[in-house]
DNA sequence: ATTATCTATAGATCTATAGATAATGC
DNA sequence: ATTATCTATAGATCTATAGATAATGC
C-alpha cells in the first residue's frame, strides 16, 4: 500500500504542476506553488521529483502516455477525421489543459528549454499521423492539389493556432467549429455550397 | 541631439530586449541581459524604461506601429493575399523575430501577463482585417461554404500554427510555401489538380 | 535644470542540499 | 531498511529604489 499511496502522490503531483503551469507557465512555475496545492512543503515534493526539471519532464510523459497527440500510433490504424473534430470538441471542454501545453509549446521555441526536443519529436509524430488520416480518407490528393503531407501540416497548424486564438478570447472563437470548417475545405471539391435560404 | 541620442539609446534597447525575449522568454529575460547587450548596468536601463513591464509594453507598442500584423488598418484598403504570402516569406528570414512573437504569444495565455491584452486586441483587429482580404479577393462565399470570417479565423490559425512547426523545425517545415499551401486550398474550386506526370 | 549613468543595497524569491524525525514494511 | 516529510539554510538571482556624479542645454 506504500507504493500505492507513493503512486496516488505522483498522480496528485503531476495534476498540481500542470494547473500551475497554465497559471504561469514552466519558467514562472515555482516548486512552492506546487507543492502548496497538494499539502506539501517544497522540499517534501523535491522527495518526489527530485529537481523542477524532473517534474516537467515526467507531466510530459505523462501526457504523452494518454494523449497520443491527435494522431494515430496505437498500431491501430490512423484516426479517422471525424474523431479528431471530436477531440477538438472535448479539448474545448478542457481549458487548463490547453493552456498549459499551449503556453508549454510557446516556451518551448526559447533557447534550452527542457520541452523543446519534446515538442519537436513530437510534431513529427504528429504530422505523420495526420497525414496518414489524410492519406486514408482523401488517397493522395486533395484540395488545391495538396499531398497528406503537406495537408497535415497545414491540420496541425490548425489546430494550434487556433488554441491560441481560443485561449485569447473563448467567447469569440468556436474552436471545434473552425476546425470543422478546415476539415471542410479539405473535403470539398466543388466550391461554396449555393444552397439557397430556406424560405420558411 | 540630446534628444536623438536618447532615441537612439531607446531604439537600441528594443532591439536588444526583442533579442532576449526571443531567447528567454518575457519571465525568463531579466533586466541584466538586456542591459549587458546595450552597453549599460541594469540600473542605467531602468533610466529608460522604469520597470520590466514597461520594457515588454514599449516593445509591442513599438512593433505595432511597424508591423501592422499582417492585415490592412491602414485606411488603404485590405491587403491583397499574394502580400501575405510574400509577408510570410518574409518572416521566414527574420526567425529572431518570429521566435520572439511567438514565445510571447505562448506566455500571454497565462494568468495577469502583461502581454495579454496586446494579443487578444491584435487577433481581433487581424481577424477583421484578413476577413476584408478575403472578401475583396473571393467575395462572400469561399470553399467549403465558408464565410469570410470564418476563413480568416483559420488564416490566422495557420499562420501562427507553421510559426511554431518552422521554430521548432525549420529543416523541414516550410513555412512560407505552407502558407500558400493554404492560400491555394481557399482558391481552389474544382478538386485536386490531377496534371499527370511530365514525363521528361 | 535635465539627462545619463553608476554604485550600493534592500527586499523578495527560488532551487536545491543537508540532516533530522517519524512511520512503514520486511 | 526504506519511505515520507519537515526545518534550516546556502547560494543565486532579480527587480527596483536611493542617492551620487558627471555631462549637456538653456
Amino acid at each position: 500500500m506504500a507504493r500505492a499511496r507513493s503512486e496516488e502522490r505522483r498522480t496528485e503531483i503531476l495534476r498540481a504542476t500542470l494547473e500551475v503551469i497554465a497559471e504561469r507557465g514552466y519558467r514562472g512555475a515555482t516548486l512552492g506553488a506546487v507543492a502548496e496545492r497538494v499539502g506539501l512543503s517544497q522540499q517534501g515534493l523535491l522527495h518526489y521529483y527530485p529537481t523542477k526539471e524532473a517534474l516537467l519532464v515526467a507531466v510530459l510523459e505523462d501526457r504523452d502516455r494518454w494523449d497520443t497527440g491527435g494522431g494515430g500510433s496505437r498500431g491501430e490504424g490512423p484516426w479517422p477525421l471525424e474523431l479528431l473534430g471530436s477531440l477538438v470538441e472535448y479539448n474545448a471542454m478542457r481549458p487548463a489543459i490547453v493552456q498549459t501545453f499551449s503556453a508549454l509549446l510557446g516556451e518551448s521555441v526559447t533557447e534550452e528549454h527542457p520541452a523543446r526536443e519534446f515538442f519537436s519529436l513530437r510534431y513529427s509524430q504528429v504530422r505523420a499521423d495526420m497525414a496518414a488520416s489524410l492519406r486514408a480518407e482523401h488517397g493522395e490528393e486533395l484540395p488545391g492539389g495538396l499531398t497528406p503531407e503537406r495537408a497535415a501540416t497545414l491540420m496541425v497548424a490548425v489546430m494550434d493556432g487556433l488554441q491560441y486564438q481560443w485561449l485569447l478570447d473563448p467567447g469569440t472563437v468556436d474552436m471545434p467549429g473552425s476546425f470543422r470548417d478546415f476539415l471542410r475545405l479539405l473535403r470539398d471539391r466543388t466550391g461554396p455550397d449555393v444552397s439557397g435560404p430556406s424560405p420558411g
